[in-house]
DNA sequence: TTGCTCCTCACGTCACGTGAGGTGGC
DNA sequence: TTGCTCCTCACGTCACGTGAGGTGGC
C-alpha cells in the first residue's frame, strides 16, 4: 500500500506518516523505486499511533508504549498526564479568579504552590519504577493538596525535592523485577486508588475493621510468618524495599519532611501508628507492620 | 535596574526577559552602552507576564490581554481554555479506558466526537465577538455532550461547521459596539452560566415561573414596548442581532442543524416554544419573543 | 589584568506544515 | 508529452535553553 492509500485509511497526513517513518515508529519496506510500501500491520500500528497522538502523548512516549507489552508504561504515562491535568484544572480556576479581578500577586503565590505539588508527584513517579511509582505517587498525592503556608513548610518542601533529586532510582534485582513484571503490571491506577481508600476507611476506625476482619487478619499474619512466605519473591521484594527505604534516607529525610509539609499526612501517620499499636496489643506475636 | 536584578525580582530567566523584549511585550530604555534599563513599571508588567505565562497563556494572547483595558479579552481566553480543558479531561478518561484494555477502534470513534464538540464551541467563540461569543458558546456547549451516533447527525455536524466557516464574523456598528463595551464587558462567564441556568429552570416549568414572576414580567414587557426602550442602544443591538441572524442563515441553517445534531437541544427548543406559546396566551399583546 | 556582567548571533527543541525541485508510472 | 504520485531537502513554527564570541565596568 502506498502512502496516499494509507493516509486515506488512517486519516493521518502525508507529513505525519513521513515523520513517524523518520522517527522509526514504523518501518515500511522500501521498493526499488524508493517508494514506501506499507503493510497491513503498518496500518494497524499507524491507527494506534494516531489514537495515542490525539490523546496528546508524545512520539517519544509512543515509542516506549509500543515497545512495552506489559502495559505498565501506558499506566505510568496515564498517571503522569493525570497529574498534569490536575495541574491545569487548578490553573484554570486561578485564571477564572483573575477574570473576577483577583490581584496578580495573590495568583502568583497560589501558582507557586500548584507547581510545588505537581513537582513532588512527578519526582515520586520518576524515582520508583513501574507499579511502585504509581502506588507511591497516588498514595502521597492525596496529601499534597494544601499550599505551602509558612517557612517551615517551605523548608520541608525543599528537603523533599533535594532528597528526591539525590536518591538514585530504585532498581530491583532481576529475580524480583521478573516477579513484579509477572504479578503487578495488571494492577490499574483505579485499583490502586480503591486499595488506598479501603486502607483509609480501615485506619479511620481500626477497632471496627479489626474485629470485622479478624479471621482474615489471623490468616494473613500466619501466612506472613510461614516459611512459604519467607521464601517467596513477594517477601524478598518487601525486604528489598525496606532495605532501600532504610538506606536511602526515606525514613530519616523524606517521611519527617512530609509530616512537616502536610498536616493531613501527619494525621494519617498518627492513625497508622494507632492502628499499629492496636494490632500489636491484640496480636503481640506481630513484630513488624508495614509503614507508609 | 539591569537584567540580572530584574530576573531576581521576577523569577524569570534572562532568556525569557530577552524574548519578551524582542516580542515587544516590554520596551525598557536602552543605555548608551547598550545595556537594558528596566523601570519599576517594566517590573510590574513582567510580574503580570510571568503569571499569565504560567497559566499557559501564549505570548501572542498576553499581548492582546495587556492591550485591552476592558477585561473582555481575558474572559474570552479563559473560556477558550475552559473548552480545551474539558477536551483534555474527556481525553484523559479515554486514556484510562485504554489502560483498562479498551480497543483502539472504540477509542478512535470516541476521540472523534470529542474533537467535534470542541470544534463547534471554538468556532462559535470565534464567530461572535466579545460578550456575545462567550454567551452563545456557553449556551450551545451545554448541548454538545453526546457523540455523533448516525449519518444524519454527521451531516448536521458538517452543515454546522460549513455554516460557521462561511459566515463572516459579526461586526457591530460603532455606536452599538460602544454600548457593548460600556455595559457588557463586566459580565463574567460565571454570571452567564448562572443566567443560563435560571433560564433552564424557568423553561422547565414555565407556568410556575410565570405566575411567580408575574409582576416583573408585566413590567418588563411594558418596558419592551416603550419608546424609551425602542430608542435605546439595547434595542438597536437586539435588532441588529436579529437582522444578522436572519440574513446569515442562522435560523435557516444553524438552528435546524443543531436540532438534528442534538436531541437535548431539540428538547430545549420545544420547551422554549411551549413557554413562548404560554406567554402569548397569557399576554397576547406580545408579538415577539427572543429565540435561541 | 582579572572576574563579572552585559550584548548579540546561531543553533536546538517538537511534531509536523508548507512549499520547492526532482523523479517515477501510466 | 501530460498529469499524477512519490521522493528528499529546506525552512518555518513557539518560547525559550544553551552555548559562543565579543564588549563594558570596576
Amino acid at each position: 500500500m502506498l502512502i496516499n492509500e494509507i493516509t486515506k485509511q488512517t486519516g493521518l497526513t502525508k507529513k505525519a506518516v513521513e515523520y513517524y517513518c523518520e522517527q522509526q515508529l514504523i518501518s515500511p519496506t522500501i521498493q526499488e523505486n524508493g517508494y514506501r510500501d506499507f503493510s497491513e500491520s503498518d496500518r494497524l500500528l499507524l491507527e494506534k499511533i494516531a489514537v495515542l497522538r490525539k490523546l496528546e502523548i508524545s512520539v517519544e512516549e509512543i515509542k516506549e508504549i509500543l515497545a512495552d507489552q506489559t502495559g505498565d508504561v501506558l499506566q505510568r504515562i496515564a498517571l503522569q498526564k493525570k497529574i498534569m491535568l490536575k495541574n491545569s484544572e487548578l490553573k484554570q480556576a486561578l485564571l477564572n479568579e483573575l477574570c473576577l479581578n483577583a490581584s496578580y500577586v495573590d495568583i502568583k503565590d497560589k501558582l507557586q504552590s500548584i507547581d510545588d505539588q505537581t513537582a513532588i508527584s512527578d519526582k515520586l513517579l520518576e524515582l520508583f519504577p513501574g507499579y511502585y511509582g504509581r502506588y507511591i505517587c497516588l498514595h502521597f498525592a492525596r496529601f499534597l493538596t494544601d499550599p505551602i503556608a509558612n517557612e517551615e513548610q517551605q523548608k520541608a518542601y525543599d528537603d523533599i525535592i533535594s532528597f528526591l533529586d539525590d536518591v538514585p532510582q530504585l532498581v530491583f534485582p532481576l529475580e524480583i523485577q521478573d516477579f513484579i513484571d509477572e504479578h503487578m503490571i495488571t494492577i490499574s491506577n483505579q485499583l490502586i486508588n480503591k486499595t488506598l481508600q479501603n486502607m483509609e476507611t480501615a485506619l479511620a476506625d481500626p477497632e471496627t475493621f479489626m474485629s470485622e476482619n479478624k479471621d482474615f487478619l489471623i490468616q494473613y499474619m500466619a501466612y506472613k510468618q510461614s516459611t512459604e512466605y519467607l521464601d517467596s519473591p513477594s517477601y524478598k521484594m518487601q525486604a528489598y524495599m525496606k532495605e532501600f527505604n532504610a538506606s536511602s534516607g526515606y525514613y530519616e529525610r523524606f517521611i519527617p519532611a512530609m509530616k512537616k509539609l502536610s498536616p493531613a499526612y501527619t494525621e494519617y501517620y498518627a492513625q497508622l501508628e494507632r492502628a499499629d499499636k492496636k494490632l500489636q496489643e491484640d496480636y503481640p506475636e506481630i513484630a513488624n507492620w508495614e509503614r507508609n
